[in-house]
DNA sequence: GATGAATGAGCGTTCATTCAT
DNA sequence: TATGAATGAACGCTCATTCAT
């Protein structure tokens, strides 16, 4: 499974993801476009045509952190195992939030598609569309299975889109006392109340 | 009332809000690090130090053109008149996504608000607070009326938020096709019924 | 002896000198090249192209306050009247002191005369030759009266506007504890003292 | 001793000798404000963006400048070895105003100091003291040997700066035949003999 | 492969001067 | 005559990228 990797290319190899990480930590610092090739030489212990020898331009760097993390992610939604519904999104908003969390990068990624139409191509591939796809599957089935009651499925997927997203910009804003005092599981949980069951009083029974 | 302005006032007035819309394009076009106060002088048709005269720098640009937006937003949200809480909601939404589409910044500001602690300022004290205050307020006063269940307000506050900012970005971002069929009033309806009704299948009896 | 002028007239002339103080003030403070014809302006509490109705450029206004230091200094030299050569000297020296320490712009001139050959012309032609005319007028007399030894009146007049210019820019330069606590008169007998009576022990005699 | 320099930090070196080079040639023509860091560059025949890995901005270039001077000039006073009083004053002087002739920066330092807190402080700290300190200490021991007559040590230091400014000024600003046609040697003999022996004609004997 | 000095186009901003009002 | 908005050339400085070592 592992290929043997002799140490020179091993050695190649860390030192691409050293500079992928210092890549990362700066534009989450600075964001793309005040991040500069020499902070991220300086903080990866490289010189600066170092950098060039392993991606073309600092837009390889971009793609480079954003395919680490595509990888990283995986299929963590297809991989969820849940016995009830609540738990299934739960679980999915939860895993959302704490990547964006931990990356700090969300927005940094975001403008940069938007201005960017490489950047914008590898985005909508590799990480919305996978993200619409697996999403709306899973509620087509709940669909099917009669546990979600037939709203459009597309739409669904780009609530579901949007939250993860608006969450995200706001952890990453910060300066949000309520959020700030949230854990992504607690949060995850009330979101997925809300979803699931509405916000209008139900007109007769109780919900769940 | 209206005081009675001089041609010379008229024109200055005019000027300022054509440099500020010229600035606007040039930020929805290239974001506002790639903007150039030289594009930004050829689209509002001045030289580049006459930019200086109505703005200190690049940055009151900015300002400039998010104290428009907030001024012509107004308290639009109080100012909604419903009869029923889909409507209220759906209104809401719908006049938010519509901003979004229309001014093409919303990426932009929030990223530039990430980084720079006075836009990040405004933005907070402007826009998402006095968003977040006029929500919680309507939803409180819903939960009092007994049309609501009782969520806690600041969290629903912040999904609407999401759903605000979410859809923004994913406008902004383009390539949907499924986005751009859509009005942002038939997407406001559908947000609004899974927001108010909930995904999951009552357990008995209908919905709506 | 004084012209009947008319309000008019006065008025302008008046506008004239309270721009040239408020140049003169503003030079004194940030240098000919670092000051601003904006600030000027304000200073003046005129508008900026008021100053243009008055002086054709802002060189304009370096010549037309060097005229003014010439006007107001006059013969003064010429005028002074003393008993003895120490008393002359003495006064001439602190005369020239004290106007140093009043405008503070002597370096700004100097530099400017440094660069700008109109200025340089002005400064040569109207300040130094003059200066060292007189002076040189004056030391040949003392030669001739058997007070002074005959030593070259040129160098003798160079050695004087010397020690005007140097002390002067140590003066604008400030920072210097002993040159604080001196009045110019005290300096002026103290430079006087050594120029008159040398720094050598003399062979057998006293001094003064 | 000397350590190996490789080629390549020779070459480094020499190239930041070859741009304060440059840019000591384009003050001394253009003064501080008005010399650019394009001609400079041009001068020092390298790229502007080159100028900025030797010196962190352009007020680095005069200080570098001034740093070359003062490691030049050294202890040169101290290290004068005379005989008599006359010869040590005369090489003293004799060697700066040769330095003042040499660089032609003596009026943009001095005006430069007067704006800028760092450029004076550097100049107090570097140049006045240092020399103020040394003429102080030489003459009070020239008192303490009786050869010089008890004069306030500080204001003799201070006359003698004074004359070296002076006279600097005088040369840089040039148009004054007497002094084109002196060698710094005949003036600084010719101060040396007025400083020593005073103008006076002294009462009954004769001098030196 | 690793280095980091060199590059130079391009940035945001300034400011003396002009001129329509 | 007084105004001050408009001008635009020119400034100091940055930084992604190259390439000789």
């Amino acid at each position: 499974m592992i290929p043997e990797q002799s140490p020179k290319a091993r050695r190649i190899a860390g030192r691409k993801l050293k500079i992928l990480d210092a890549a990362a930590a700066v534009f989450a610092d600075k964001g793309y476009q005040r991040a500069t090739t020499r902070e991220i030489a300086r903080v990866a212990d490289v010189a600066e045509g170092t950098i060039y020898n392993y991606f073309g331009n600092k837009q390889g760097l971009l793609l480079g952190i954003l395919q680490q993390i595509v990888a990283e992610t995986g299929d963590s939604i297809a991989a969820i195992e849940a016995d009830d519904v609540a738990s299934l999104v739960e679980q999915a908003l939860e895993a959302r939030l704490a990547l964006s969390k931990k990356h700090r990068m969300l927005l940094t990624f975001l403008h940069e598609a938007r201005l960017n139409p490489e950047v914008l191509t590898f985005y909508t591939t590799h990480l919305r569309d996978h993200l619409l796809e697996v999403m709306t599957e899973r509620i087509t089935i709940l669909h099917q299975l009669g546990i979600m009651r037939p709203a459009d499925a597309r739409l669904v997927a780009r609530i579901f889109l949007a939250i993860v997203i608006g969450f995200g910009v706001q952890f990453e804003l910060g300066d949000d006392a309520f959020l700030a005092e949230e854990t992504p599981a607690a949060l995850a949980r009330g979101i997925t109340d809300v979803l699931l069951n509405g916000l209008q009083k139900p007109p007769v029974g109780e919900n769940t």
